[in-house]
DNA sequence: ACGCAAATGATAATCATTCTCATTTGCATT
DNA sequence: AATGCAAATGAGAATGATTATCATTTGCGT
C-alpha cells in the first residue's frame, strides 16, 4: 500500500476540526466543484443536488469555521449575501458581474503597492482591504445569466 | 425681501420629490449633522433624538429615493448594513474602522488610473467600483468606540 | 465496545430591509 | 381660501440572509 494522501483530512485536522461528512463534502465542492465562488445557499443547493443530505445551518456553520481556519475566504460583494472561495494564498481582487453575480479575479501590483503607500501616508496600517470592480454581464460575456441579485443593490465606491 | 435661498427645496423639486418634513429633515441631517456617513438606523435614531417623529420605513424609503436621485451615495461596507453619505460629486474611496464602523475618506489618482487600465486590459468597461481599506480603531484614534458591528463580519478582498 | 465532547439538523430567532395598506399631506386647481 | 387626488407617511407584517437553540447523532480517543 502507498502512503496515504488525504489533504482534506489534514486540513481539517490541523484546523482542529473533526473530519465529518458535511465538512469533507463542502471542502471537496470548493476544490473540484463547478464554481470557485459560492454563497452558502449555492453550496447547500449543490450538495442537495448531488444527493447529499446536509442542513443549511450546517453549511453556514462549516463555511464560517473554514473561513476562521483559513481554508476559505469570505467576500461581501453586492447582492446582500456572502461569497466564499478556497484560500489559495495568493491575494487577488475581484470583478463582479452586476447582472448575475459571477466573479472574475485579477491582481495588480501597482494598486497593491499604492494601497500600502496610502496607508503609510495616512499614518496607520491596513488590516485588510476590499477592491471590487462592477461590470455588466453583457460586457463580459458572462455565461451565468439569470441569477439572483438584490434589486436595490448598488455599487459602493 | 431678499430672493429665496433654499437649496434643499430645490434639490427635492428637481428630483421630482415632494418637499415633505421627513425629507427635509433627513437632508438637513446629512448636510449639517454630526456624521457624514450614516446608516438608516443611525439617521432614524438621530431624528428621534432631536424630537422628530419619523418612521423607520420612511427613513429607508427616503434614503433609497435620495440615492436614486443622486443626492446621496450608498456604500455597502462590512457590518451588514448600508451606509449613506451626501453626494458631493468628488469620487473618493474609504477607510473603515473595523471596531466601530467610523469612515474616513481618501482619493488616489494612481489607483483610479490603474483601475481604468485594468478594465481596458480585461476588455470591458467598469460600471462602478468599490475600494475600501479596513483598519483598527486603536490605530486611527477613532473617537467612536463601542458601536455596532456584525460579529462575523470579515473584510473581503 | 465505551463515553463524551463535538457536530449535526430542524427549527426558532435575529437583523437589516422591504412591502402593505390605511391614513395623512403637499400642492395644483378652482 | 376650499377641494381633490396622487404622493407620502407610519405602523406593522413580510422577506431574505444568517445565527442561535437544543435534542439527537457521530467522530475518535481510551
Amino acid at each position: 500500500m502507498p502512503s496515504a494522501e488525504q489533504p482534506n483530512l489534514e486540513s481539517l485536522k490541523s484546523a482542529g476540526l473533526k473530519s465529518t461528512s458535511p465538512r469533507l463534502k463542502i471542502l471537496a465542492l470548493f476544490e473540484s466543484g463547478p464554481e470557485r465562488h459560492m454563497s452558502a445557499e449555492e453550496v447547500y443547493r449543490l450538495l442537495l443536488a448531488s444527493g447529499e443530505d446536509v442542513g443549511l445551518a450546517t453549511v453556514y456553520r462549516v463555511l464560517t469555521q473554514f473561513q476562521q481556519a483559513g481554508l476559505l475566504e469570505r467576500h461581501n460583494f453586492e447582492g446582500g449575501k456572502s461569497v466564499f472561495e478556497l484560500n489559495q494564498g495568493k491575494h487577488h481582487d475581484h470583478i463582479v458581474c452586476l447582472q448575475c453575480g459571477h466573479v472574475e479575479e485579477f491582481y495588480d501590483a501597482i494598486i497593491e503597492t499604492r494601497q500600502q503607500n496610502i496607508a503609510a501616508e495616512l499614518g496607520f496600517g491596513i488590516r485588510d482591504h476590499s477592491l471590487c470592480l462592477y461590470a455588466d454581464c453583457t460586457k463580459i460575456q458572462c455565461p451565468h445569466a439569470g441569477n439572483t441579485q438584490r434589486s436595490t443593490a448598488t455599487p459602493s465606491a
